[in-house]
DNA sequence: TCGATCCATGCCCCAACGGTACCCAGCACC
DNA sequence: GGTGCTGGGTACCGTTGGGGCATGGATCGA
């Protein structure tokens, strides 16, 4: 049985996404007949109909369904494959994915252990509100990532856990408990649940001028200034911090990293 | 960037397990120049050399080992996503992998529960020793396995737990304790931890004959016969039954059979 | 019924893949 | 140190098959 090429799944992909030949032909730069040969072909090698056309409808069948979804994760397999090569190849560096707004404290540490550790290798750190994508598709070496995440696919380490703190205005009514619960805090108006993807400074600046509440992680205390303020709450779990990175890859430099932290969470 | 094709996946993986191009080539059912300008052609454009060649002696860079791993990964999914697809597109069959020895307990309690149940499909039961592999890539739509097998890339629910016992002859005479612990067992000339792989009544055959003594699950006892004898096992951690499927593949029959060998766990 | 839309088919061309012949760098053996 | 052998690279050529263009044919709306 020969196999589809990766040409074929790109083809199909971009028909499947269109649910048409005509744009998905002009999206991948050809002309429609060759397009609608390619498919049929791979219909032919794979023994199964993926598309049903109508002269006036191209749709998925079940199968069709199934391979869409196996051909983009193979396509992203493939590409994240390549870039993981390509880093191997490079003069040792490593790429560190971290959260928007992690800036300062726990990866500021960690790196300079392992600056200060055995051969060291320049890391860069790569801000994305998506570290796990950023990790699984070889853009960055490990990440750090919540163990809420979804870690499927990846080796961790647990490094500190993120005991629930609200922040708050200091003159908030609640800034001057000693602990509140999620109740409290769903009574404010300005409470939000999904905190808006933004640097920690600007969190903290409107959270600040009182626009904003939020739920956070005891990380967080350290860095708050004076005009907000912390408080414990109870009944939610805590999240851990964990260092993630792709199973199977081995790396003496990453896993330098990983014991840098390791060493960090322990010792501070 | 233009994305390696399949063929070139094929080429590398081959030359990278032979070390040696003529070998490759022999295997591949082509000459050997041509996988010369192949595998040339995939470094130029991955912009990485993934051999050092020396015209006594091939061998891989680390990229290139990076890259044989990715390949092998790459390939298999390939496979497991094209048969997948036939599968989904065959009239609805499920195939459910199930370790050798599992006969008849269990496993036809569930299916009698599914077969019961709304809609049911025809199920095939393949039986293997490697259960994670086969519902892995594609042969089968869902697995019998333990909690300690690798469950990375699979969803679970727990079936049953199997609390240890040793699968001891009638005579033995160990057989008459209440419990044993692990080192009762490794003190005995015939305890094997790691059982021989056949079938479930091969194995008491020659438990009864004396010949072996093994480790089992609390699943096993219900189908001893009267010439062999289980006993609880002391100190050794329990292992689940889990009934394990791949991620983000839906299959409405695969789900009713996973809710019927729920169903049947709690109620039997 | 006519036109518009859209996928399939027929035909041609050319890029690229594979085969054959040959080259040349190590190595072994005399 | 020649000489032969092994084994990867290079040159050149034939063929396959993927892609473009023109056209057919089916469906649907007006």
């Amino acid at each position: 049985m020969d196999r589809p090429e990766v040409r074929d799944l790109v083809y199909f992909v971009a028909v499947a996404e269109h649910r048409h030949f005509g744009k998905a032909a002009a999206q991948l730069g050809m002309a429609q007949p060759p397009l609608s040969r390619a498919i049929s072909r791979l219909e032919r090698r794979m023994g199964v109909p993926l598309l049903t056309r109508t002269s006036r409808r191209v749709d998925l069948t079940a199968a069709g369904e199934v391979f869409l979804r196996e051909s983009r994760r193979l396509l992203a397999g493939l590409d994240s494959a390549v870039r993981r090569t390509q880093q191997a190849a490079r003069p040792r560096r490593l790429v560190v994915a971290a959260p928007t707004g992690t800036g300062a404290g726990l990866l500021a540490e960690m790196l300079d252990a392992y600056r200060s550790g055995p051969e060291p290798v320049p890391v860069d750190v790569h801000f994305t509100g998506d570290t796990g994508g950023a990790v699984r598709d070889g853009t960055a070496d490990a990440a750090l990532m919540c163990s809420s995440d979804d870690l499927d696919g990846l080796e961790t380490v647990d490094l500190v856990d993120e005991t629930p703190i609200a922040l708050l205005p200091a003159g908030h009514p609640l800034a001057a408990r000693d602990t509140l619960t999620m109740a409290d805090l769903e009574r404010d108006e300005h409470f939000q649940a999904q905190p808006p993807e933004v640097g920690l400074d600007e969190l903290l600046d409107r959270i600040a001028l009182g626009e904003l509440v939020v739920l956070s992680g005891a990380s967080a205390a350290g860095r708050l200034g004076s005009s907000v303020v912390a408080v414990p709450v109870l009944g939610v779990p805590a999240k851990q911090i964990v260092m993630a990175w792709p199973r199977a890859t081995p790396s003496a430099a990453r896993d330098r990293l990983v014991r840098a932290a390791v060493a960090t969470v322990r010792s501070g």
